[in-house]
DNA sequence: GAATCAATTTAGAATAATTCTTGCTATTGG
DNA sequence: CCAATAGCAAGAATTATTCTAAATTGATTC
């Protein structure tokens, strides 16, 4: 994935990426930190590890860079019941498990040749755009 | 299902069902409503319909209804992105696809068969006790 | 049937993640 | 440089949900 620093695109008379995302301080600190540790941060775990970098970035601007880069599509939002939203840089198709036992939430792939609609009893004519699938349980090691 | 009244119950010396459930006039007015439309009401919803036949409830007791509901696994509990939650009566092993053209969340059942752990790449050693499956998209009648 | 006693309900307050508002600053393109 | 646009920061507002505390219910025991 390309960060661009704001002042020396690739793309002359532009800062923004091809998707047309600027790529500010706060953004590019933000998309880091979700790199260099992915364990699904809230938006407040990424408001504490940001500051490091930005001791004077608010929250707010927490929660519209990390807005902007799921909008961009650079990071997902992930959503466990009514938990706080967590975020993961992960782009390759995958969903998620919870271990409840430790907290940590594992990215799972799909097994390879799966089609949603091999599995799926999907209404006729459904136009899927956008596909969660969350899993809770346990890793027992037994 | 089975709802018994409160004071009719099968088991003698005790109102409550086999799993604990002590049915009340709210929590059967509760579920009666949920079985009566399945069109995935949020909590709100499901208030303003209650009201129509027991006028004094409250807000925080169609909470405490549901929540008890969802304990007892009567009623499923939906929650897609970060929008209100929605109760399902709905008891078979089934997902959602919510059509964004007109807010219609529609239940999908899994093709005849369909284990996870065929499609899922699971950790090794994962027991999982809970699957959400949540999908957004349209119904285009082409 | 009255006393007991825990479970339930209710109204309203509190919570907390997120979003909004507003004024300021930075960047862009000309 | 200038004007326009975009982004940031601080704090207020929003809102679904949970909590608190007092009243009520109702099952069980006397
Ligand atoms: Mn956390
Ligand atoms: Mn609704
Ligand atoms: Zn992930
Ligand atoms: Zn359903």
């Amino acid at each position: 994935m390309q960060v661009k620093p704001t002042s020396k695109s690739a793309n002359p008379g532009s800062s923004e990426d091809a998707s047309g995302l600027r790529m500010t301080r706060q953004r590019q600190e933000v998309y880091r930190v979700l790199l260099a540790q992915r364990d699904h941060p809230t938006a407040n775990d990424v408001f504490m590890r940001v500051k490091d970098g930005l001791p004077h970035i608010s929250l707010a601007t927490v929660y519209n860079c990390l807005e902007v880069l799921v909008e961009h599509r650079l990071v997902r939002q992930v959503n466990f019941e009514r938990e706080p939203s967590r975020y993961c840089p992960n782009l390759e198709e995958h969903c998620h498990f919870h271990d409840q036992h430790t907290g940590v939430i594992h990215d799972v792939k799909f097994k390879p040749g799966v089609r949603l609609g091999d599995v799926l009893d999907l209404p006729n004519g459904a136009v899927i755009e956008d596909v969660e699938i969350n899993l809770r349980g346990q890793l027992s090691l037994a």
